[in-house]
DNA sequence: AGCACGCCGACT
DNA sequence: GTCGGCGTGCTC
C-alpha cells in the first residue's frame, strides 16, 4: 500500500502515516486533508514510500487541487526549522497562514448591459440600466440598490437579454504586471548598477547582491529594472519584495503599480481575511508575479521563486521575535540559495553582518552614491567631554544643555540616546564606599527608580532598594552613580521644566502597541524631548526631529549591546535623511571621552565604512556576530519561585560542548511579558560550531512542566 | 494547535 | 452527590 508522509502545521515532533486510498493521486507536496484525533486538518504530504502497513492507518480524506509545494519550498521549510530550533509543523503554519486559501475562489453574478435592447421599458428598468450602463459590472443588490429597486428588476432584465449576467471570482487573480513599462531615467551610475544586476538575474544561478546606496541615490529605480528584466524573461518567474512592516504603506505599494501598471500581491498584518486569502492563492498557484510583503512573507510557497529584494535590509524589524523566531535577511539569502534565485540586499546603511558577508566575497556589492542635492548627513560634533564637562550629577555638557534648549525655542524635537536602562548603572554607598553588587556574580547592580529595585542585569537577581547600606549599614547612604534614561530625563525635566519629555526603553514601552503609541505621538510632535535606549534606533521617521544627542558615544560603541555602535550610526544617518528634505539641518552632538578615538573620528566625519571598519575589528577580535555564533534560551513561568527552580535545572542540564560558553540566567530584555516572568540564556560558540544542533539537543533532553516554557533564539538581536 | 481525560472546589 | 476548573498528554 502506498503511504503518506503527512506534515501538519501544528507543533508535532515529526510527520504522521496516512493511507492514500487507490483512487486518490497525491504527490510530495500536495495538500490533503486527512483525520487527525477526533477532527480533520489540512496537511502536507512530506513524502510517499510504499509499503505493507505494519499498524493501521488511517486514509487521507482530501486532496486540494492547488498546486502542490515545490519540494524546494520544503527543504526551506526543515532547513529553516532545523536553523531556527522550532518545530517543522511551526515553520509549514507560517506557510499556511491563509484561512479558504486551498478552496477555489467563490464566484458570484455580476450584471453588465447585455446584447438586447430592453423590452417594455419601465421607469424601475430605465433606473436599473443606466446604472449598469456606468462604471463596471456589479452584483445584483448593488445595481438595484443604485437604482432604488430590489432585484427582482435586475433579474428579469438579465433573463430578456438586457443585461448580461456572469459569473465572477470573488478572489480575482492580480492583473499581469506590465514589464515593458518605461521607468524612470536612469542615471548613468544607476545604469550601470542596474546591468550588472540583470546581468546576474539572466544567469538563472543563486547571487547575492548588496546594494549599498545613500537615501535618495535611486535604489528603488535599480531593482524595478532587475524586476522588470526578471518578468520579461520568464514568464512564470516570481519577486518578492521584502519591506520592515511600517514602510508597507499603500504609497508604496502605488509606486509598484505605477512602475509595473498593476497592483502587486500585498502580503503583511494589515491584511483582511479576504485579501489575505486573495494573495495566498495566487502566490501559491504560482500565478501573482510580483508580491510585496513583509518578512513572514518569506515563507509563502512560491512556484517560481526567481528573484528576492530585502529592502533596508539593516532593519531590526527583520528579527522576528516571538513563536518561531528567525531573521528574515538572512533566511532569504538561504532561501534564495535553495531556489537558484538571485537576492539584492538593499540599504543605505548596512548591517555590519552583510559589509562583512560583501567583503569576505559571499556578496557582491554595488554602490550608489548621492544625487547632488539630496540629503546629506547632518553636522556630527564631537563634544569633548573632559573640555566641555557637565556640572557634578549631570550628565549633560553645556553645549548639549544649550543646544536641547535652543531646539525646544525653535518648536522642534530632539532625541537623546543612551543606551542604558533604568536610573543608574551602578549604587554604591557613600558613607564606606560599598559598591553593591550582585550576590551570585560580581556585577554591579543597576538602580531602577520606575520600579524602586535595583536589579542585576546578568544574573536577574532583584531587590527593592534597601534604606541601610547592607555593609556598614549607614542609612540612606546609597546612591545611584552613573546615567540611566530615567536620570537623563530627570536632568532634562529640570533644564526644560516647559518640555514634553518621554523615556523610551523597554522598561517604560512593552509589546507593540505601546512602541507604536510613543512613536506615533513623536511623530505628531507630541513629545519634545525623547530619551531612549537603542529601541529608538529603529529606523522611524520624526519630520521635525532636529537636534540628535548621543549621551555616552564611548559605551555605544564598546560593550553592551554589540549591535550599539551600529545603531548609534544609523541612528545619525537617519537624522540625516530628514536634513536634506526639510531643507532644515539637523545636528548631532556625539559626547565622548576620547574624541581621538578613531571610531569616533570615523563618526564625527561621517565615514561610515571606516565607522564600521572599526566595528568589524572589535567583533572579530572579541569572536562576535558575525565571526561567532550566539544563541538565546528564554524561559518563561508563571512566578518567580517556578522561574527561578527550573532556570536552575536547565542550567544543570546544558550539555558540555568544546568552546561553547552558557551564560545566564538573567532576566530577558522584557522580564515579564503577557504576565509571565521571563530569564534568558545566552549562549556563545565559535563560527564552525552547529549552535543549532547544541541547541535542539539541549532543549530536546528536558522534561518540563506545562507551565514553563521555552524558545531558542538562534542569534538574538536585543541584549540589555 | 485542539480535544479528552482526570482529579479537586461550589452548586442545582 | 454532580458540574466544571484547566493541568497533562496524545494525535498516524
Amino acid at each position: 500500500m502506498v503511504i503518506a508522509r503527512v506534515l501538519f502545521p501544528l507543533m508535532l515532533p515529526e510527520p504522521f502515516d496516512y493511507d492514500v486510498p487507490d483512487a486518490m493521486s497525491v504527490v510530495p507536496g500536495s495538500y490533503v486533508r486527512a483525520p487527525l484525533g477526533k477532527q480533520d486538518r489540512v496537511g502536507l504530504v512530506w513524502g510517499l514510500r510504499t509499503a505493507p502497513s505494519d499498524r493501521p492507518l488511517k486514509p487521507l480524506r482530501e486532496v486540494f487541487e492547488t498546486a502542490p509545494m515545490t519540494d524546494t519550498m520544503r527543504r526551506f521549510i526543515d532547513f529553516a526549522a532545523r536553523y531556527n530550533v522550532a518545530a517543522p509543523g511551526q515553520v509549514l503554519a507560517m506557510a499556511l497562514r491563509a484561512k479558504g486559501g486551498l478552496a477555489p475562489s467563490a464566484s458570484r453574478t455580476v450584471y453588465s448591459p447585455g446584447p438586447q435592447p430592453p423590452t417594455r421599458l419601465t421607469p424601475a428598468r430605465t433606473a436599473v440600466l443606466a446604472a449598469a450602463s456606468n462604471g463596471p459590472p456589479r452584483v445584483a443588490s448593488v445595481l438595484a440598490a443604485e437604482a432604488g429597486v430590489t432585484t427582482s428588476v435586475v433579474k428579469r432584465l438579465a433573463e430578456t437579454g438586457a443585461l448580461l449576467a456572469r459569473p465572477e471570482d470573488v478572489d480575482p487573480p492580480f492583473d499581469p504586471p506590465d514589464p515593458d513599462r518605461k521607468g524612470f531615467d536612469l542615471s548613468p551610475e544607476q545604469a550601470d548598477a542596474a546591468r550588472a544586476v540583470t546581468g546576474a538575474t539572466g544567469r538563472g544561478m543563486f547571487a547575492s547582491i548588496l546594494l549599498d546606496g545613500v537615501t535618495g541615490s535611486g535604489k528603488t529605480e535599480v531593482y524595478f529594472e532587475a524586476i522588470s528584466a526578471v518578468l520579461k524573461a520568464d514568464p512564470k518567474a516570481q519577486i518578492l519584495v521584502l519591506l520592515p512592516e511600517i514602510a508597507l504603506t499603500q504609497a508604496v505599494l502605488e509606486r509598484f503599480q505605477t512602475r509595473f501598471d498593476a497592483e502587486p500581491a500585498a502580503w503583511h498584518s494589515g491584511l483582511s481575511e479576504q485579501q489575505r486569502r486573495r494573495s495566498w492563492r495566487e502566490i501559491a498557484n504560482g500565478r501573482a508575479r510580483i508580491i510585496v510583503g513583509a518578512r513572514s512573507a518569506l515563507f509563502l510557497p512560491f512556484q517560481t521563486l526567481s528573484l528576492i529584494i530585502v529592502d533596508e535590509e539593516h532593519d531590526t524589524s527583520y528579527k522576528q521575535e516571538d513563536g518561531v523566531t528567525y531573521q528574515a535577511r538572512d533566511m532569504a539569502v538561504m532561501r534564495a540559495k535553495l531556489e537558484d534565485a538571485v537576492i539584492i540586499l538593499a540599504s543605505a546603511t548596512p548591517a555590519l553582518e552583510t559589509m562583512v558577508n560583501a567583503e569576505q566575497g559571499r556578496y557582491s556589492r554595488l554602490r550608489l552614491s548621492a544625487r547632488p542635492g539630496s540629503a546629506r548627513l547632518p553636522d556630527i560634533d564631537l563634544i569633548d567631554m573632559r573640555a566641555d564637562a557637565p556640572e557634578r550629577g549631570q550628565w549633560l555638557s553645556p553645549t548639549l544643555r544649550q543646544a536641547l534648549t535652543q531646539t525646544l525655542q525653535a518648536s522642534e524635537q530632539s532625541l537623546l540616546f543612551l543606551n542604558r536602562r533604568g536610573y543608574a548603572p551602578l549604587v554604591i554607598c557613600k558613607s564606606c564606599g560599598e559598591r553593591l553588587k550582585s550576590p551570585a556574580t560580581d556585577s554591579w547592580l543597576t538602580e531602577h527608580r520606575y520600579t524602586g529595585r535595583l536589579v542585576c542585569h546578568l544574573t536577574g537577581w532583584s531587590m527593592p532598594k534597601p534604606s541601610h547600606c547592607p555593609h556598614c549599614q549607614a542609612e540612606g547612604a546609597l546612591m545611584g552613580v552613573g546615567p540611566g534614561v530615567e536620570r537623563v530625563a530627570e536632568e532634562v525635566r529640570i533644564l526644560l521644566p516647559a518640555a514634553r519629555v518621554e523615556v523610551f526603553s523597554s522598561d517604560t514601552a512593552q509589546g507593540g502597541t505601546a512602541i507604536r503609541d510613543i512613536i506615533a505621538r513623536m511623530a505628531t510632535g507630541d513629545i519634545d524631548v525623547l530619551i531612549g535606549t537603542q529601541i529608538v534606533a529603529k529606523g522611524h521617521n520624526f519630520p521635525n526631529l532636529t537636534l540628535v544627542g548621543i549621551i555616552d558615544a564611548d559605551s555605544g560603541l564598546q560593550g553592551g549591546d554589540l549591535r550599539a555602535g551600529e545603531r548609534t550610526y544609523q541612528l545619525l544617518s537617519q537624522v540625516a535623511g530628514r536634513a536634506g528634505r526639510a531643507e532644515r539641518p539637523g545636528r548631532a552632538l556625539v559626547q565622548t571621552y576620547q574624541p581621538d578615538n578613531p571610531a569616533m573620528q570615523a563618526l564625527a566625519r561621517a565615514d561610515r565604512d571606516t565607522f564600521l571598519a572599526i566595528e568589524r575589528d572589535v567583533r572579530e577580535e572579541l569572536q562576535l556576530p558575525p565571526f561567532g555564533r550566539m544563541a538565546a534560551l528564554i524561559l518563561s513561568a508563571p512566578d518567580a519561585e517556578t522561574a527561578t527552580l527550573f532556570g536552575r535545572k536547565i542550567a544543570e542540564a546544558a550539555p558540555n560542548g568544546e568552546d561553547i560558553t552558557v551564560y545566564g540566567p538573567a532576566p530577558a530584555p522584557i522580564g515579564i511579558l503577557r504576565g509571565r516572568l521571563r530569564f534568558r540564556f545566552l549562549i556563545t560558540a565559535p563560527k564552525r560550531v552547529d549552535l543549532s544542533a547544541y541547541m535542539t539537543r539541549w532543549v530536546a533532553q528536558l522534561k518540563l512542566p506545562a507551565a514553563v516554557r521555552l524558545s531558542v533564539d538562534i542569534d538574538p538581536y536585543s541584549f540589555l
